[in-house]
DNA sequence: AAGGAACCGTACCGTACGGTTCGGTAAATG
DNA sequence: CATTTACCGAACCGTACGGTACGGTTCCTT
């Protein structure tokens, strides 16, 4: 028995570990060309493993999400004492992670994939969601509301709050990069963007 | 003859346009699976004349793009006297716009569209980016100039300012929208983002 | 009225790809 | 050793769809 880690209601056996982080690699690579033959040529399994493993095609994908959405750990912020160097650190910290993730290939890719078989029938969109928007959300309102509690920041809608920092942090990045707008975006301009944000949301609703 | 109007190199029949809008309203309905038999049962032509007029499915995908942006022609500011009660409801306008039109079906259609064949070989990503994000940002630049030059704003790069009003009108709305988050934005909540963003705006970049 | 251009409707072709089946193999299981 | 399990590789099937061919119709021009 190989090591079985939980994937919503499945097991994954490392081999499909493995066969998953390769068909995702794939993805990155094809995009939404991305087909079953070529997934069982690159990752040296059969077809029908895959179709065993996964169900179909669909399902496949729904994997692929998910398991690059299980990988993908919050890092704790620790409950420290806030203070107004520590909450802009923090944000500061926050919006360049979340900058570099969302301009990094793996998120392009699935979010065009999602984005291409977004609608009523599939929940691709509503993984991606999950695992990013909303759970970047859950993540930062925390920060924020401690410290509204250490007087340092001040809003109504905790929700308003966090959006007004997605837009300030995001911009026109993430839909440009979907868009094929192949634009540089160094470190350096990463680190400006995040110290940028912040700046703006502390001027935005700091105390 | 007909009457002709120019697209790009091309000129198009009144047949050919109301063809590409019914494409397009078709387009809306079904998303990516849209089908030349398709496009010919619901227009009521036949394959043959689509692909006499359009080349290939590409070449009718990239026209329904170029008409429907053909179709969006900017409403011109008028340069009137500058005062901050004038900035205040030139942005608010803009906003109110933007987001209106990037929140409507057929944008969201087209950006989907976009999106699933992004990459280096077709040319739909940049088009939509040409014609939207850009367009914008063209337009809104000189009521911006026009605002610092009346001493009301204060950036260093007007760049960067659009970029800021891009991410505090947009948000998380269109990214939500396109992986199929079905949230309900109302006229009124329109409005009062529009608002929102406008003061958030001039709180940081009024003088 | 005669001729032709444009077009419709439909049948047809080729191919790509999702999904299935099957023979063969290697490792575990007893 | 015999059996089961899991898997690989390759051949195969069905279908959807992009693209083409062609006969018939409408309409415009001369």
């Amino acid at each position: 028995m190989s090591a079985a880690i939980k994937l919503g209601d499945e097991e994954l056996t490392q081999r499909q570990q493995d066969v998953l982080d390769i068909a995702l690699s794939l993805l990155v690579e094809v995009g939404d060309k991305l087909t079953m033959t070529g997934v069982a040529r690159r990752a040296r399994c059969s077809k029908e493993s895959l179709y065993k493993w996964f169900g179909d095609r669909d399902g496949l994908l729904t994997a692929i999400v998910q398991w690059q959405a299980a990988k993908v750990r919050p890092v704790p912020l620790g409950p420290q004492r806030m203070s107004i160097e520590a909450l802009q650190a923090n944000l500061e910290r926050f919006a360049y992670d979340w900058l570099k993730v969302i301009s990094g290939d793996i998120s392009v890719a699935l979010n065009r994939l999602a984005i291409t078989h977004a609608g009523p029938l599939s929940n691709l969109g509503h993984t991606v969601l999950t695992n990013g928007r909303f759970a970047v959300g859950k993540r930062l309102k925390p920060l924020l509301k401690a410290g509204r509690g250490a007087g340092l920041l001040r809003f109504d809608d905790e929700e308003e709050a966090f959006r007004t920092f997605f837009g300030l942090v995001l911009r026109d990045v993430q839909i440009r990069l979907l868009l094929g707008d192949e634009f540089e975006l160094s470190d350096q301009d990463v680190i400006r963007d995040a110290k940028r944000a912040t700046e703006q949301f502390l001027k935005l609703y700091g105390a």
